[in-house]
DNA sequence: CTGTTAGCGCTTTCAA
DNA sequence: TTGAAAGCGCTAACAG
């Protein structure tokens, strides 16, 4: 009897175990790379255990992500990762408090619970580190959205980082962490006095190196002879960029895999206290940085300790 | 009483009627972004009426595809969407009877039941008919996976719009769908005596085109000017490439939203007959096309009718 | 060891 | 109009 066309049917299962083997993944925007190696990570991890992953795209829109954030509740998911929108620390607050969730990449303020982030600052840092060691001293800043934890950390990481070596910032700027903004924050960088420039610039991600790859091009700005350029993400395109972009890399995939294992330990009772781990960053060095210009090697401008020149 | 902390639990309600207002979507992978642009469509149509959607990532494997097909029916999905795994086409046999499911993107040999495709044919042929008339005559291909439809009717889309204009492929090779394949295969022909060269290039995707953008920036091959490059997609990455892209736009989104509207009309019961819709590409003008060099332009090497070269 | 039954939380039908 | 009961397909507890 079985043999002919018998399908369990895991709804009534789910009901009656009261487990549904499922988890629901909310994130801004499925056709981001970054977003998708999350998933993908994710993924890869909950069929190892049977499980499935339900999937909600917010697009950055706090009122969606409740929404939906309710909506797996209702569903009752055995567990709930969360990519929180740009503006979204109200979700705090909203949070079912029945089932256990995860942030992933991003934590907003008084989150209390679990999440797995990389280390923007420690990333930042080894920008930095790489710059300077190429012999850069006036090095400038692109930024991100500051209503983002991760653009937060990674401006302020850039400040401590230069302030531990005793540099100043020789220009810092900010905007969305978009192509564009990348490209308007080159443009107004290229429109002072060049003998104010920075030799290196570090940007908050990719796609803002990318933007200010493309302004530069379009200004005759020789990259990198005249200007290193350093990015943070280094997505698939970072490699294919002309020039090739150095990049500090973020494992996606691993912290997918990562949350996806705590979450599990939490269903099933085994993790103890709130925990956020922490992964870590790779500099992916290409041909987007180099030594900074022998004319520039000694400037003075903000040198450490160097008072003589301002 | 339902003011402090009732929620509705929606697996009951699934079990009692009979239906979860799910779909099950599974794609090879998420972390490319076309495929994550066609979740977005479905997404968007399917939040639209309070659908969730479970996901499959199955890495072109034909098993795990399975696996999830026959995982997302005991779960009794309201309907499937599939964008069917490389060498796949033993899925038809596989699938659940009992539930409705579009294909979308690639069609697998013997499908007979809903798909929405783009057309492949018609957006090579608006690549030929830019390169003809941008004054190409001798016009290669580079092609991609012969394994799945899309490879194969690019590919023949492509021979056949130059039959109609009695032009004969001036190189035709094929590979994998990647960037290394593009450049491996421009390094082949690059290889070839200069006098055989094609003066344009139709490759069958982007990542193709962008190998071949690579392959020709190291053996000095100037692009547009030694040679015209056109690619298929239109991924975000076309846009910012050097020199930009010229390349034939597939509306990711849309297919995704069709898809789903499809599937929606046949799990209403409001659908005829197995139906497969195609949408159609745009040609995306950018600056890796350009008039063939007047040195070529008269070149008789396959020029139609004219006997006297070969 | 096999077979029966209660109950998961909902909707729908039928009775009061 | 309101209330009780049956049943969706499964698992677990219990009885034979």
């Amino acid at each position: 009897m079985v043999e002919l066309g018998y399908r369990p049917n895991k709804v009534a299962r789910a009901l009656t175990l009261q487990r549904t083997n499922t988890v629901g993944m909310v994130i801004p925007d499925v056709a981001n790379p970054f977003f998708g190696e999350l998933m993908r990570g994710v993924e890869e991890v909950a069929r190892g255990i049977g499980c499935c992953v339900l999937f909600g795209n917010t697009d950055n829109n706090p009122v969606e992500e409740r929404r939906y954030l309710t909506e797996f509740s209702e569903r009752r998911v055995d567990g709930l990762l969360v990519v929180v929108a740009a503006g979204g620390d109200g979700i705090v607050s909203a949070l079912p408090s029945s089932v256990p969730v995860v942030a992933l990449d991003r934590v907003p303020e008084g989150w209390s619970a679990d999440a797995v982030v990389v280390d923007n600052r420690h990333g930042i840092e080894q920008a930095v580190a790489h710059l300077v060691k190429l012999g850069h001293r006036r090095i400038g800043f692109i930024g991100g959205d500051q209503t983002q934890s991760t653009g937060r950390e990674r401006r302020s990481g850039f400040e401590e980082a230069l302030a531990r070596r005793g540099l100043e910032p020789a220009w810092i700027s900010e905007g969305p962490f978009s192509l564009d903004s990348g490209h308007a924050q080159a443009d107004h960088l290229f429109r002072q006095p060049r003998s104010r420039w920075p030799t290196a610039l570090v940007a908050a991600n990719d796609l803002l190196a990318l933007g200010v790859l493309a302004a530069a091009r379009e200004a005759s700005v020789a990259i990198p002879d005249d200007l290193s350029v350093c990015g943070f993400d280094d997505i698939a395109y970072a490699a294919l960029a002309v020039p090739p972009l150095t990049s500090v890399r973020q494992p996606a995939r691993e912290i997918g895999a990562q949350a996806a294992r705590l979450l599990f330990d939490r269903i099933e009772g085994r993790a103890g206290p709130p925990q956020t781990r922490v992964v870590r960053t790779t500099l992916i060095v290409r041909a987007s940085t180099t030594k900074v210009a022998p004319t520039d090697a000694g400037s003075p401008a903000t040198a450490a300790g160097d008072s003589s020149a301002s």
